[in-house]
DNA sequence: GTTAGCACTCGAAAGATTTGAGTGCTAATA
DNA sequence: TATTAGCACTCAAATCTTTCGAGTGCTAAC
């Protein structure tokens, strides 16, 4: 059964009056909206048919409604009217930094301060490639290796090496290195240019092994996506979100990050959609115990194509018109930033 | 006042009993260790007396005894009697990792496992003088420059330049940068210093300018006191820490660890006393809003002389006798650590 | 289709009652 | 003089009771 006008109307009345206050919505309040003129008689019918149709429930008998997750659902898609482009605060939230991570940071910060949710953040993904590998001898047992990858992300390894080597020794391992593997990514590396570089080594190949360990380990880890968190506290103010164990569990996904990945990697980039915003209401989402949470990513995307994705995490009850355009604001904010200087430099 | 020795074993018992129990201790209870053979009605008297010095209170009229912070402390500097030596299990907690970083992060953590506390560590804390600086060419808008300063801590910073160098430059930077800059740290760069490098470099001395900002960044950045936390959730677990928002202050602290730093900066070095043992109770702990907690930090020490810190952070009801021991136990552990590998690999 | 009216439900708040652990004091005892 | 038995007293916590009112569903009238 389609919803007609009023019951859209009656329904919007009651999520937008429940996200206010709180406390389950009663007929009187409902009735009491001028542009509407009905009894609360009138809406007590109507939300007996609201209630089969599943889009609000009595928590208890003698109470007044609260959405389900399927109300929110619906609210979120077809009742919410976002803010017109022109009302968004075009106010520059964001400090211009230079370092991606202290970036990155800073928007979590910011998107918390602002929202009052916990917040995450991921770095942007994309294929890692070598630019320019540089090694130095720090002693006569150990290499450096500093290695720049796309992005200007920079990772350094310390490698211990059995032989001693002159400078000359170094200095013809960075030609070689430099020269198979610049604009390689880790899935290039293959056994056959292992092999070929072995060959031109000659006499070190033993050492080159100790170095190529150094450098996949470099590159692996570049490759690990970085979450930032921030306003992880903010879960407490929410009660509804459950009782102490569940909000630690909570806090604790937010200490690991680990379970966060996970979630995050699903959001991004499931559409090509500019500023994608995705929402996941209680049950709709794909964490475990979160089920008492709503969670709402935005995606944003450097000039080079790499995509990261910025998100809350609070109750149900959520202010989602709020949100969504704060997250649709920083988004675009961060395309911003990234649009105009090219190569915002990273740092592990 | 002098404690007699029967009260000295009567506040034993009490505070021993509590720190199990958490229950106000009452004179029943006590008089039923039968090594004591006294009547409930003594131990009100002596109970009574102990009150009146301060070392116990009751919560109400007709509750048992709860410890003050004085009782606490007087448990801990001559009741408590620690783990023997040779009873201490050596069992060896820390994997061996390569990187600082990961792992004073690991000592957190195994910490936090094993107290069921929130806990902090620090990285060694030293004076930071420059090994060793690479200036290296990625394009031809910008610099590498990689600084490796004392103890193998790499910082690596991006700069930006207006000129371009051709590779001989780079080369010229590099003996310049090293011949002055090795072996100073922070405090010894100074203006004198600063104009005789300019004048050997010349034409160059504008992108001297961009350089020496870049390496004074990363130096200062080197410079900065890290922290790392783990378990903060386990906060949650004591009630008796406060109500929500006192939990949730203690968190906040937690996520942003600026306080944190003032609070570990003053409890190292104290003294030469090797893995010196600090316990803070209540009032007198540093922090504000901590009053309710107990703070424990012990000191390990790199063969270098540098030093940095762990400590736990939980309710003044706490096994302190536990957690003294496995506070030494991982400082003994660190210690080996580093002894046996001179210079553990860090990175920023 | 809408509404006034009414009996009914049930959670939340406030008050009353009970229970028991624990105390302080006093007087007797060793 | 130190210890103990005994007893009246206190008070938090648990449990039950009462009251209150917001809100409902249903019915009959408009």
């Amino acid at each position: 059964m389609e919803l007609d006008e009023r019951k859209k109307t009656i329904l919007k009345l009651i999520i937008a009056t429940y996200l206010e206050t709180g406390e389950p919505v009663g007929s009187r309040t409902i009735s009491k909206f001028n542009d509407l003129n009905l009894s609360s008689a009138t809406i007590r019918n109507e939300m007996a048919d609201l209630e089969e149709l599943g889009y609000i429930v009595q928590p208890h008998t003698s109470a007044g409604r609260i959405p389900t997750d399927k109300g929110y659902r619906f609210y979120v898609d077809n009742l919410m009217e976002e803010k017109e482009e022109a009302e968004v605060e075009k106010s520059t939230l964001l400090e211009r930094v230079d370092r991606m991570e202290l970036l990155l940071k800073q928007v979590a910060k910011v998107l918390a301060y602002n929202t009052n949710y916990a917040t995450l953040v991921t770095a942007p993904k994309y294929r890692k490639t070598i630019k320019f590998i540089q090694l130095s001898k720090v002693d006569e047992e150990t290499l450096l290796a500093v290695i720049v990858v796309e992005g200007n992300l920079i990772k350094n390894q310390i490698i211990p090496i059995d032989t001693i080597l002159d400078n000359e020794d170094v200095l013809k391992f960075n030609i070689l290195l430099n020269t198979f593997l610049q604009g390689a990514s880790l899935e290039d590396i293959n056994l056959e240019m292992i092999n070929a570089m072995k060959k031109q080594s000659g006499e070190y190949s033993v050492i080159l092994d100790q170095i190529f360990q150094g450098i996949v380990d470099a590159v692996n880890e570049a490759n690990e996506l970085e979450i930032y968190t921030s306003g992880a506290t903010n879960i407490l103010k929410y009660p509804e979100i459950g009782d102490i164990s569940k909000t630690s569990e909570l806090l604790e996904k937010f200490e690991d990050k680990e379970e966060l990945s996970h979630l995050l990697e699903e959001t991004t980039g499931n559409k090509d959609d500019s500023h994608y915003i995705q929402v996941y209401i209680g049950e709709e989402n794909p964490v475990q115990n979160m089920e008492d949470c709503s969670i709402v990513t935005a995606t944003y995307k450097m000039p080079e194509g790499a995509t990261g994705t910025i998100g809350i995490v609070g109750p149900k009850r959520m202010d989602y018109k709020k949100v969504v355009s704060t997250l649709k604001n920083l988004t675009i904010e961060l395309d911003d930033i990234f649009s105009k200087r090219k190569g915002v430099n990273e740092d592990g």
